[in-house]
This record gives C-alpha cells, structure tokens and sequence, in this order.
RNA sequence: GGACCCGUAGCUCAGUGGUAGAGCGUUCGGUUCACAUCCGAAAGGUCAGAGGUUCGAGACCUCUCGGGUCCACCA
C-alpha cells in the first residue's frame, strides 16, 4: 500500500522527468536495445529567436505522441531536433530592436559586424525556445541537434548550390521580382501576400486611346498600347504609331494587338510599363520591347524619369498626377476601386515588382538525372507524390499539392539582406575595380574593339552618362575583355551618323551598308530604319589582360569552399557575391542536412527517407515542396514517406491567434497552470489533420482534470493494492466485471494500435479517454471496492493502461509508472507497447451491460421519485436477461440500495422500471 | 476565374454506409469511504436545405444557401 498525493501536481514532476529521460539517453535511438525498423522525424526547426507559440507546441505534441507510440512499439525512434537562422525575419528583428535602443541601421555597422551581432542575438535566444521544446515534453534527440546556419548545413547549402550551378539549374539573370523596399530584397513569389485595398484608378488620355491605371508614377516612359486584336474600338489603331503628348513631354507610341489585353477590363487598353510588372515584362519579353526601370530599388523613381527623378514612389504619383491634370490628360478618376496590394509576408511593407540582377533555380529546365534520365525539378517533385512514394495525411492536399506545382516559376532564391548564407559565388575583380555597369559586344567585333575602337553605335539607350565606369562584354560568355570610361554620348538619327568615323573603326561605304550593320546585331522585330535613333557612346578603352591583374577578368566562379584565385586568370583579388540564400534554400535540405550529408554517414543511410514530416499546412508551398523538390534532386530519395499536415490554431470563435487582437494564448503559461500533458491532450483530442481547430483554456482546464483522474485511478490502485508490480501477462479473470473490463481493454488496446498506425491521434485518444473514465473508473473500479481480491488484474491494467496513454501524457504516466512499480521496472518510456492481451469474451460484455443497465434504470428511479439516500428500496423487474438475478450484490452495492426480484427473460430487450413492477420500498 | 474546407446539442468539435456522440455549459441530486480537478442523473438534434444512389445516408452523388481558406489574376 502506497500513498500519493490527493492531486497531481504537473509543476511538481515535470522539470524532474524530462531530466531523466535526458539523461537515460534513451532519446538517442543508439541507446535503445530496439533492433526494429527506424522511425525518423525531422522536427521543423522554428526560428531560433522565436517563442514558443501554440503552432509548436501543435506540432510537438503530435510528433512527440508518434515518436513515443513508435518507441514503445520497439522501433528505432530517431527526431532531430534543430532551429531555422529564418533569415529575413531574423534580420528585422534585430535591426527593430537595434534601433530601438541605439538609433542605429545595419549600415552603421557594416557588414561583418552586424551580422555577428545577429548570429549573437540568435544564438542568444536559442536557449529559449529550446527549454520551451523540453517542456512540451518532446523526446527528440538533442545531441542531434542542428541549426540551418551551423557549419554542416552550410556546406550542404554549398554543395548544393554548385551542383544545381553545373547542372545548369541555377544561373543569374535580370528579371522582375518582388521587391520590397522595406527590407531591401526580394521575395520569391509566395513570400507575397496580398491585402485587398480600395485604391484610385486613374483614366488617362493617351494619345486618342484611354487608358486605365492605379499606379501613374510608372507611366512616365511607357510607349506601347496593347488591345486585344478583336476589339472593334481600337482595330484602326493596331500597327500604327503616333506621336503622344505624355507626363515628360512627348513620346513615340505604338499599338499592338495580343490576347492579354482583356476587352471588359478598363478601357480595354492599356499601356505596357515592362519594368514593373511580371506580365508586362513577358510582353516586353515577346516583342523585344525595351525594359526601361522607372523605380529603383530604393523605392526612389531612377534618374531615366526625368524630372521626378529622385522623388520616392508616393511623392512622384503625387506630382506626376498633378502633371497630368495641368495638361489636361486625365479623363476621370475611379475612387472606388478595389486592388489586391501586395505586401511582404515577413515585415507588411507593399511590395513592387522590379527588373533586378538575382539568382534563379530552373525548375522547368530539362537536365540528366543520373546516367539515363532526362528531367526538371518540377516534374521531380511531381513525380514523388503521384507516384504514391509520398502520402499526404489528408490526401486532399495532393491536388493542392499538384496545382501549386504547376503554377510554379523559377525560384528567386537571392536576398539582398546580411544574414544567412552567402551565395556561393565570387567575381574575380572587386567591387571598386571591376565596374558595374556592362556594355555587350557581339564576338565578332571584339577583335575590332580590342584595336581600339572606341566608339560603339546603340539603338537602345543604356542610359549611360559621361564619367561611368563600364565593363566591356562579350555578350556569348559573359567574359569582360576591357575596361573604359564613358566620355561622350551623343543622339543621331543613324542617316546622320557619319558613315567614317576615326574613332569608329568600322567605316560604311553608304547608309545601306550601315543600317546592315546594325541590323545583324538587333532581333528582325526590330524595325530599323534611317529615321531610327541612335545613341553613340564614346569612351576609353583598355584591354582586360592589361588591366586585368588589377582588375580581374570579371568571371564568376562557383565554388563550395572560397575559392584562392581565379582558375580562369589566375587573379587573387575575388570578391563574392553581396547576396545571400532564400532562407527556405537550407530549410529545404532540412531532412538530410541534418544527418550529415555531403558526407555519407551512416546517420544518413539508416535514418533518411524519414518516416514523417508532421507540419502545419500553411508551410505545405513554402517548406514541404521545396522538400520534396530539393532532395528528389540531390538525393534521388523523397525526403520522407508521409505528410501529416495540421490545422492552425484559433480561438473560439475560430479567429485566428494575433497580437492586434489579444486573443493569443501562452503556451508556456498554460504548461505552468495545467501541465504539459493537459495541453498536449488539448490539442490532440477533437482535432483532425487539415482543419483548423479552436483552443481556449476551459479545453485544457478539462483535460488537466482527466490527468488528474488517470492519477486518482492509479492512486487507488495502490492503496488497494498490496504489492505493486509491473504485470505484463493477463492474469485470469474470476467474476464476470473482471471478464468484462478485461475484454474490453484488449478492445480498446486494439484500437488505440490500430489508430495510432493509422494517423488517427484523436480517434485513438477519445476511445482511451472514454475507457479509462467511463468503463474502468465509473464502473469497474467501483465494483472492485465491491468484490475485492483484484490485485493481479489491477497491476495488468494499471501497467498496461499507462503504456497506452503515455504517449498522450508522457509525463504524469512516467510519474506514476515511477511511483507504482520504483526504479527496478525501468522508465516507461522504453517498456514495450501491449502485446499480451486478454481475450475478448463476447458473452461477458453482453452480460455486463444488462447489469449496467439495470443500476442506471435503478438510480434514475430514485432520483425521480425522490428516495432519501439512506432508504433501501425492493424492486420487481420483469423481462430482464436471467443473469441479472445472479449479481444481486453488484447491483445493489452500486449504489442503488435495492434487492431486485427479477423475473428472468432470454428474449429480454430493454429494461424498464415503472412503479407497478416496484413491490415495496423499504 | 480555379481549387479546397466547414455547416451535427447553447458553445467547441468527433463521427472510415449499419441503433445520432464527446467535452464544456445548463438543470436536478449527492459531506466520510481514489478523485469536488469529484460522483449520480436530466434536459437539449428536421445532422444547413432540396433532390438522387442504397435494403439502409450525418457520411456517397448533384444542386442551392451560408461561413472560411488557398492559388491565379489585378491595366
């Protein structure tokens, strides 16, 4: 006999036990004596400055309920546990809280310094979230533990980097991006969210065409009119060119008729601004229009929009407006109109589309998988789910899965911010020496440049101005081959351009013979004529092997480790590329990073593909696919075999959780009030994969008092009990509640198993739930005060019982198991699961019911006819099961305090008391 | 525009073709005897609506209504 506390106290043992389990090293699956299959888990590393919040401990709660279950079943249970460097989030945080307290931006420090003040910050507040995870309870393996900054995960990210970069799936171009001027980067396309935003439309007279806008300022240079060739209004137009008085005077407009140009949709036509718009800028793509960037990266209108140069977005709509209504260009304005305004998910700021130089992974691009197969990325990661290598708990999300995928463009993966891992790249040259603006040449005049001509003919204008710094290109290999200084640039109609020029090298015998020249070096569209403009750049010119030594030849090298000096020259001043890794890059190697690959450990070939990617579906695009796609890749392996998705979490009124409206709840102040194991059983029970669910604390006040029940039926076990010990065979069941409470327990152990196996965490945890409470405690508990001499049967079901909700409530299990059976059974979390069950007895179940049937039907009596606690009453019944007149004691010791006269009947069916059938109350 | 989810007791939600469920709340009753973080009872349902499939539908199919999410688009 054995006493415990009246109450269990979660903040009493919680601290205790986790400490033990650390220690026991049995979250090391090289600790455990198991041989079986290996279960594998990578945990989603939350961001390494973050808190715990009520997602995580969702997320604990379920992976850690998995790897317990899949432990206790004797396999090798293996969870990495690691947190995310979350690069631009970090970032933000960091430069708020530096400005903040000491008024100062990341530029006041400089590069290097400010990111070791962010790797000190994050390193700083790991400590945090990690004892947060421990007090979940989660029995992941901490001397695992990784960090997507650490030294092996970004040689991964290197590694990785350069193959996609040989394989020719990762190049650098100068395409449109997102851009926020906020954070000053870019963001791949779903690190954008949109705002639904009633905004201005503006209708502008262009020429004898209106069009429509909501955003004026980036109109200042555009000159093409799209219509779509059916629509009648503007048939006379298509072709044609007209002179259009605009914003900065007058420009050159042409219209051309494509399918894009939606006839319901405005006015049905609209002018094109190629810089700042992902489908304009495919139109510009598709024509050969001239991309003209009107805003820069500063958010600030660039220097090639004249007067308003210089003003920031909001001020040049502002005056550019005003411009427009002095010349009487606008037709009317739309106040009324709804936009979708996209912002930056990490920070709100909006974000605009730009031209800018960034690094891409090809994921449509064909390249050689192995020796036979030809593939891209996308039908890689397409293949691994149809294919039905992985599953996704719901399936549902497959097709959200599929559509997503088909929908997906080359992947930006470059970030104009500090923190995180710098692209693996570097230029020989360095920024001060090797300029940054570029002037292509065809290959086969660069011998001619070489002999110093210095003067070159365009039709497009670089916008380049007198004093630049240009490097001279060879547009097939992106080499330099020289170096100069810009010294004039003048503007001619090309049937002025003097046909021999000293300084042209090239000299033309008539203008025939010129317009040639410049037409084998343009695109057929391009409509060239004497009429034409073009702008003659003229400049100093010094090869690139002269100057090179200093200066460097300007190749870019791609390289794992730093690279000493350039295999292409032989020059040692390098310098590597400003940008860093789209956070989700490393994140995307997560599964196998972590187990130590590039190198072949033996992490890697026992424990990856992992078992189970258990994760909210809000991280189904960001996180889950780039999994998939990455390691498909790079390993030829999924990087796991099952998706399980969670919902997010809401209030009660089903909100979402946010700081604007207060209606977040503590995870770690509810662990301290209610335990861990009440919170975990919060969000487990009524929950299902894939749909959100509410949590409010009366839910976890509930299940604290379950905890605290499965303690009291434990407490009364032992206090009834003379010896306690672990029994793991079913004794033999003596009355007929003991067959019953024994059949039913191998039911609902079968269950729980099978349920387990099968995703179904919250179906196996009510069915638990309602045994425990509503069979064995209400019932046979009651009825072991009754009979007595249950010691053996208690000892099975209290051991077995505790195995079974364990992985549910690790720690008041883990408690009690102590508490029950000492130190020599060992710790709970390595026993194993059930196997020996009692047997199922039909006939016991169906006797037993009857009998409960009959002690409800007797108690409700007395309530309803108001017996006095203390009365013993006598009870006919008619038409009730024979058996029920063989356990008159049961029944009248369950609180009914009646003898039953009953006249048995085998074709009984629903037992009833009316007061004829009582003979007397005594 | 495309896709998906949800609608079941007052509230929060389970329910994988076979007798409508749980927790909380409400009402009534209970002072020792494991537990008031408890025990015993009760009330409470056109399973959003309409049609169909089936011996049988809350579940499967079609449509409608209401609430929500994601993606695409956004001149």
């Amino acid at each position: 006999m054995k006493e415990l506390p009246k109450a269990y106290e979660p903040k009493n043992y919680e601290a205790e036990i986790y400490r033990a389990w650390e220690q026991s090293g049995y979250f090391n699956p090289d600790n455990l004596k198991s041989a079986g299959e290996p279960f594998t888990i990578s945990l989603p590393p939350p961001n390494a400055t973050g808190t715990l919040h009520l997602g995580h401990t969702v997320m604990l709660a379920l992976q850690d309920l998995m790897a317990r279950f899949w432990r206790l079943k004797g396999r090798k249970v293996l969870w990495v546990p690691g947190t995310d460097h979350a690069a631009i989030a970090t970032q933000n945080v960091v430069e708020k809280k530096i400005f903040q307290e000491e008024k100062k931006t990341r530029f006041d420090f400089g590069r290097e310094e400010f990111v070791r003040r962010v790797a000190e910050f994050a390193e700083s507040s790991r400590g945090n979230i990690r004892s947060q995870i421990r007090a979940v309870g989660a029995s992941c393996d901490w001397s695992r533990e990784r960090y997507t900054l650490d030294n092996g995960l970004s040689r991964a990210v290197r590694e990785v980097f350069v193959r996609l970069y040989n394989d020719g799936l990762i190049y650098r171009g100068k395409r449109i991006v997102n851009w926020c001027y906020r954070c000053g980067t870019t963001l791949a396309d779903d690190e954008v969210e949109y705002k639904e935003q009633k905004a201005k439309f503006y209708y502008l007279k262009y020429g004898p065409i209106t069009i429509g806008t909501a955003r004026p300022e980036t109109k200042v240079l555009d000159k093409v009119i799209i219509v779509h060739p059916d629509d009648a209004r503007y048939k006379d137009y298509v072709g044609k060119e007209f002179d259009v008085p605009w914003i900065d005077g007058t420009v050159k407009a042409k219209v051309v008729a494509d399918k894009v140009a939606e006839m319901e949709v405005g006015t049905g036509a609209m002018t094109i601004t190629p810089a700042h718009s992902f489908v304009d800028f495919e139109l510009a793509q598709k024509y050969g229009f001239e991309v003209v960037e009107i805003v820069g990266p500063d958010g600030k209108l660039t220097r090639q929009a004249g007067k308003f140069a210089g003003l920031n977005v909001k001020q040049a709509r502002q005056a550019i407006v005003e411009e427009l209504r002095a010349k009487g260009l606008i037709e009317k304005i739309d106040e009324e109109y709804v936009h979708n305004l996209s912002v930056c998910y990490r920070c709100g700021a909006p974000v605009e589309p730009i031209p800018s130089e960034q690094w891409f992974v090809a994921v449509d691009k064909p390249f050689r998988l192995g020796w036979f197969r030809r593939t891209t990325l996308k039908k890689l990661a397409l293949k691994a789910v149809r294919s039905g290598q992985i599953k996704i708990v719901p399936d549902r999300f497959v097709k959200t899965y599929f559509q997503w995928m088909a929908n997906l463009h080359d992947w930006c993966i470059s970030r104009q911010i500090w923190f995180g891992h710098r692209v693996p790249v570097w230029y020989c040259g360095t920024p001060a020496t090797a300029p940054k603006l570029r002037m292509g040449f065809a290959e086969v005049v660069i011998p001619r440049v070489l002999g110093g001509m210095t003067k070159t003919y365009r039709i497009h204008d670089h916008y380049f101005k007198v004093g630049d710094r240009v490097a001279f290109t060879n547009s097939r290999r992106q080499s330099i081959f020289g170096y100069g200084t810009i010294t004039k640039v003048e503007r001619s109609a090309i049937k002025d351009i003097p046909l021999a020029d000293p300084l042209h090298k090239a000299s033309y015998k008539s203008l025939d013979e010129l317009l040639a020249a410049f037409r084998r070096h343009y695109p057929p569209t391009e409509i060239i004529t004497g009429e034409t403009e073009a702008v003659l750049y003229t400049y100093t010119f010094k090869p690139a092997d002269q100057a090179g030594a200093q200066l460097g030849c300007g190749r870019i090298i791609v390289a794992v480790d730093e690279p000493k000096q350039c295999p292409h020259c032989g020059g040692i001043k390098l310098t590597q590329d400003p940008d860093t890794l789209d956070t989700w890059f490393s994140s995307s190697l997560w599964t196998f990073s972590t187990l130590g690959w590039p190198e072949r450990t033996k992490d890697l070939k026992t424990y990856h593909p992992t078992s189970v990617m258990e994760t909210g579906y809000d991280i189904l695009f960001f996180w889950v696919a780039r999994m998939i796609l990455m390691t498909s890749y790079v390993l030829k392996q999924v990087p796991f075999r099952t998706v399980y998705l969670h919902g997010m979490v809401r209030d009660k009124q089903g909100r979402k959780m946010s700081k604007s409206l207060g209606n977040g709840i503590d995870p770690v102040a509810m662990i301290d009030k209610y335990g861990a194991d009440a919170l975990r059983l919060a969000m487990i029970i009524g929950t299902t994969p894939g749909n959100d669910f509410s949590l409010y604390e009366e839910k976890i006040a509930g299940y604290r008092n379950f905890v605290n029940k499965l303690w009291n039926i434990v407490r009364f076990a032992l206090l009834n009990v003379g010896e306690p010990k672990a029994v793991a065979t079913p004794p033999q069941p003596r009355t007929l509640a003991d067959k019953w409470i024994m059949s039913r327990f191998r039911a609902v152990a079968e269950l729980v198993t099978h349920k387990l196996a099968a995703w179904q965490f919250s179906e196996a945890g009510e069915a638990l739930y309602d045994f425990t409470w509503h069979e064995l405690a209400d019932w046979y508990l009651e009825i072991a005060k009754l009979e007595g001499g249950k010691d053996e049967i208690l000892c099975y079901l209290l051991t077995q019982l505790l195995k079974l909700w364990h992985p549910y409530t690790p720690f008041v299990t883990e408690v009690l198991w102590g508490e029950a059976f000492g130190g020599q059974a060992g710790l709970l979390m390595v026993q194993s699961w059930p196997t020996s069950l009692p047997e199922i007895d039909k006939k016991a179940e169906a006797d037993f019911a009857p009998i409960r049937e009959v002690i409800t039907v007797l108690r409700n009596f007395r309530t309803e006819h108001k017996v006095p606690p203390t009365s013993i009453i006598k009870v006919a019944l008619e038409k009730v099961p024979t058996v029920v007149s063989r356990h008159q004691k049961l029944i009248e010791g369950l609180r009914t305090k009646a003898t039953v006269v009953a006249v048995g009947d085998p074709a009984w069916e629903r037992i009833k008391v009316s007061e004829e059938t009582v003979i007397s109350l005594g």
